[in-house]
DNA sequence: GAAGCTACATTGCATTGCAAGATAGTGTGC
DNA sequence: GCACACTATCTTGCAATGCAATGTAGCTTC
């Protein structure tokens, strides 16, 4: 189970991601991302935040007729959403390359190196 | 520059981790973090962390004289840190993996797959 | 004595995930 | 007909946490 703190801003590219799959409505990209393994997203999470994402131009969105239940609201990348997406996965691959150098270091039991500058003081 | 949204939930694992390594100090741990890339992190996040998870008994602190300074605060992780650093881990590794699933999906073009349900259904 | 680095701390703010609850359409079984 | 389950969206208020801004203080160098 994800804690809902880490999530935070990771969550959001994500559903970018899917979106930017397909065209896609809320009640399904709580299924995707329940697939991809990011456990049970609250529906009070989802909807607030593709509603901030149309606010900010980052997706259009349209109403569709569903044959089994109530109107689906499917959304598209814009291209400002779509350079977004772009920011984004730069961002998580920075965070990602930075956590996995602490995470070899700290299994390989290696302590911290002196730096240069603490050399030349002693 | 990593976004502050995306450091949050992260962050106090990675310090945690940094301790893990060796006894250190606040000062020293900003500039750790600076070296292992996430980028320069404000005082005002780093400081009330450490408070946090003294609190939470994670992590104990001795103070220390400096030469070239006030005195240190040293941190050590307590067996409670410990483990919770192990699940930190594991959670990171859950959300990295689904992360990077949905990316190679995403740069594959690969769009959304039927489920078993919707082929049944048609 | 001023500047600059070291070192720690506090206050208040902004962002965002979530629980809880409301609304409503459709289909199934009794 | 009526209860129940599933589909589908939305709102409100809360909690957690990173950060800017600011303050304090020791030490060294010029």
């Amino acid at each position: 189970m994800i804690p809902s703190q880490m999530l935070k801003g990771t969550l959001e590219g994500c559903i970018m991601a899917i979106i930017s799959k397909n065209e896609t409505y809320g009640y399904e990209i709580s299924r995707q991302l329940e697939e991809y393994g990011f456990g049970s997203i609250a529906e009070g999470t989802i909807y607030p935040l593709l509603l901030r994402l149309e606010k900010n131009n980052m997706v259009s969105a349209v109403y569709r007729q569903s044959e089994l239940g109530p109107k689906r609201k499917y959304y598209s990348l814009t291209d400002k959403g779509k350079t977004e997406l772009e920011q984004f996965a730069k961002n998580y691959r920075e965070l990602s390359a930075a956590v996995e150098r602490l995470f070899y270091d700290v299994e390989d039991g290696r302590n911290e190196q002196k730096s240069e500058r603490d050399v030349k003081r002693e």
